[in-house]
RNA sequence: GCCCGGGUAGCUCAGUGGCAGAGCAGCGCACUCGUAAUGCGCAGGUCGUGGGUUCAAAUCCCACCUCGGGCUCCA
């Protein structure tokens, strides 16, 4: 009793009508009927919940979405197309070259190669690959899908070692034998046992899950970015291979936009500007990943931490100092030296055999502080904060100007509370959090929880879920978006991160907040309870800027060095217009220090414009130009900040007042200009 | 740590075997000007460091230091 086979079938659209159609009829083809802008515009299709090849034969009754190139899912269809075509390029111009993987990331795609005889991509040969790419475009190839067994997968790849052993593992995992990596799941097939590939000239076929593009004259918006060194499956002890990292898009506007954001980037880069406005450097004489701030770099840090300080005495911390290094012996108790001996400066002999190590971290003396004598559950929570400053031997190849260095200050604080203290305590910490990094002008959160890594930490189970789950719970509590980063905690607790979006959109992780059993233990920790009895506290690890410097190295970028005027190293600069102006600036610029603001003269040396251009350039929040009308009526003439255009014969006072009102306000984020 | 590419004046860079260069910044003098570069002059360099090749090295070779882009790592 099987229904009578027509020739017609039917497709659902998303909105839930119906679309009669050929048998056989494609997703294109379905496209097709709806409007010849949406078949131009359509690279592929989700059928049944899957994302597909717009040419595949459509089954009777499918639900169909046709995905568009200006998507998501769109663009990365674009991008892996677009990887394969410069894989096609690659072999094309290195014959016998081998391609490892090519998927679609943000923004754009990177294929990894090994080039026969060990040669390596130079920066010129960019040029070459993207010329060779362009005609394969233009050739208009189609992307054709074929279904192998994988011994006929094996053989098509026979010179492809890396291709093979994808398909061996998979198939292997298939067998039972161990988890895909979900870095190849995009190149291979949903079915274990079928090897798909896609052919786009007799020259070129690759390993791939799909879907693609259903030609090559479906792309050209793109450009390929740099090479790189990669290891084979991110594994350094497997072969470094050669990377291409290149961005693709829909269109040519969205290409010069992205390629803008870029360039946006690198204007704001803090090491450029940390340069341009005299804020620090790294001296060689001193050593790689070690910086030195100059004054107005230490007047931005000092603010930010004379700002932190009064905050967290407002929250009930008390401050504490400790010494730079320390015996061998503590970083042994805490286990520091079980997990972490590598990423420390090694050793100090001293005392006829002592060793000594310069500190990676602050907790284990704050834990000292706390055993110093008994404790009452009375003084619980104790909150023991301090700027802390610790090295860690990072790998020369990671290290970052200021956001990752040898040398930082840690706003470090354990908070020593009772168990059942533990949830409160965290939520009134990730407000705190939260308050004063808004105060800083971030003000777009969400939150990261990284749980227990496997094999590579300490605690039972138990501690760990109640750990977990308190952060959790907390994380939840705030009404923020929570993503969870499974393995990523420390090797003594999970921990929840506050994730903070800049002005152009990154992510840049800031405050962490651990909880940790395993050190009260290891040390021994314990106060007396209400009970008379003998508990152990649990320890809370925190720190809100993270590092002072790479917090900073994130306000340079997010504020483009134009700081807000509370964090600004000079807030005014009068510039007279005439040198017989001079004694009248002088007068405004006192008036205004004796109020506390910090201002600077420019004497007419140079001409007017020559000095408001120099105080732009120095994003200087007030320039204030002073001339014959303000010496006589006692007014100035001000140019904000980003203003179109200054404002004459303000009255000094008025003025003052303005300054000391926008000092006070603090972090309210304020246009940032262009220049 | 690994792969690739750099390191020349304070900064940005030119200079591919034969005299060490430019612009900006700095200093001096002149200019005295109402909102993004006034003019002239002067000074400034162990060409990252060390070794090698050569009649001769910024330039070619080796090692190291350091910076950048990635990979790995990030308590």
């Amino acid at each position: 009793m099987s229904a009578p086979v027509t020739d017609e079938i039917s497709a659902q659209l998303p909105d839930g009508s119906t679309r009669t159609l050929p048998r056989g009829a494609s997703a294109l083809d379905l496209a097709k009927t709806i409007g010849a802008r949406l078949a131009k515009a359509a690279v592929a299709a989700e059928v049944d919940g899957q994302l597909v090849d717009l040419t595949r034969p459509l089954a009777d009754g499918a639900a169909v979405r046709i995905i568009t190139a200006n998507t998501p899912e769109g663009r990365d269809v674009l991008r892996h197309s677009t990887a394969h075509v410069m894989a096609q390029a690659v072999c094309s111009l290195w014959p016998g070259a081998r391609y490892a993987i090519g998927p679609a990331i943000n923004d754009g795609f990177y294929y990894d190669f090994e080039l026969p005889g060990g040669v390596h991509f130079h920066d010129e040969d960019l040029a070459r690959i993207e010329a060779e790419m362009r005609r394969i475009i233009a050739a208009s190839q189609p992307f054709a899908r074929e279904e192998h067994g994988i011994a006929e997968g094996l053989e098509l790849f026979a010179d492809q070692p890396f291709k093979r052993e994808i398909i061996e593992q998979v198939a292997s995992a298939a067998a039972g034998a161990a988890k895909v990596d979900a870095e190849l799941s995009a190149e291979t097939s949903s079915d274990p046992a079928v090897v798909t590939i896609y052919r786009n000239s007799d020259a070129f076929v690759d390993l791939c899950r799909g879907p693609h593009v259903p030609s090559t004259d479906r792309l050209g918006h793109f450009k390929l970015l740099r090479v790189a060194g990669a290891y084979w499956r991110g594994d350094e002890k497997r072969p470094q291979l050669q990377r291409i990292y290149g961005t693709a898009w829909e269109s040519d506007d969205e290409l010069k936009s992205y390629l803008h954001r870029m360039q946006e980037a690198e204007r704001r880069d803090h090491r450029r500007l940390g340069a341009e406005l005299d804020l620090f450097s790294f001296p060689e004489e001193i050593g790689s990943g070690l910086a030195v701030f100059h004054p107005k770099g230490g007047l931005i840090r000092r603010l930010m931490e004379d700002y932190s300080r009064e905050r967290h005495a407002a929250a009930g911390y008390e401050f504490v100092y400790t010494p730079h290094v320390t015996k061998a012996d503590l970083f042994e108790v805490s286990g520091h030296l079980d997990w972490y001996a590598d990423g420390m400066f090694p050793p100090m002999e001293l005392d006829g055999g002592q060793r000594y190590y310069v500190k990676p971290m602050n907790c284990p003396f704050h834990i000292l502080i706390y055993k110093s004598r008994q404790r009452s559950y009375r003084e619980l929570p104790l909150r023991l904060f301090e700027f802390g400053s610790v090295y860690r031997y990072e790998l020369s190849g990671a290290i970052h100007g200021l956001t990752r260095v040898r040398g930082l200050t840690m706003d470090d604080a354990h908070i020593f509370c009772a168990r059942e203290q533990m949830a409160g305590e965290l939520e009134q910490l990730l407000r705190f959090v939260l308050d004063l990094l808004s105060d800083f002008g971030l003000a777009d959160f969400y939150l990261e929880l990284s749980t227990r890594p496997e094999g590579k930490s300490v605690g039972t189970d138990e501690e760990w879920a109640e750990a977990t789950a308190a952060l959790d719970s907390v994380g939840r509590q705030m009404g923020l978006e929570l993503v969870l980063d499974e393995g990523g905690g420390a090797f003594y607790g999970p921990k929840i991160s506050v994730q903070a979006r800049d002005a152009i959109g990154r992510s840049w992780q800031m405050s962490t907040i651990q909880v940790d059993f395993q050190l009260p233990q290891r040390f021994g920790l314990s106060y007396v309870g209400a009970d008379n009895g003998r508990h152990q506290p649990i320890m809370i690890h925190r720190a809100l800027f993270g590092s002072v410097e790479r917090f900073l190295a994130v306000l340079v970028e997010h504020y483009a060095g134009a700081f807000p005027t509370w964090l600004a190293p000079v807030q005014v600069k009068v510039l007279p217009v005439r040198d017989d102006h001079l004694a009248y600036a002088e007068e405004v610029a006192a008036e205004l220090k004796r109020q506390g603001r910090r201002v600077e003269v420019d004497p007419a040396a140079e001409p007017l414009g020559a000095r408001v251009r120099r105080g732009r350039l120095e994003k200087v929040p007030y320039l204030l130009v002073v001339g014959d009308d303000d010496v006589t009526s006692g007014t100035i003439g001000v140019n904000a900040r980003g203003a179109e255009s200054p404002e004459r014969n303000v009255a000094l006072a008025d003025f003052a007042e303005r300054l000391a009102a926008e000092v006070a306000a603090h972090g309210a984020p304020e246009a940032v200009p262009e220049r």
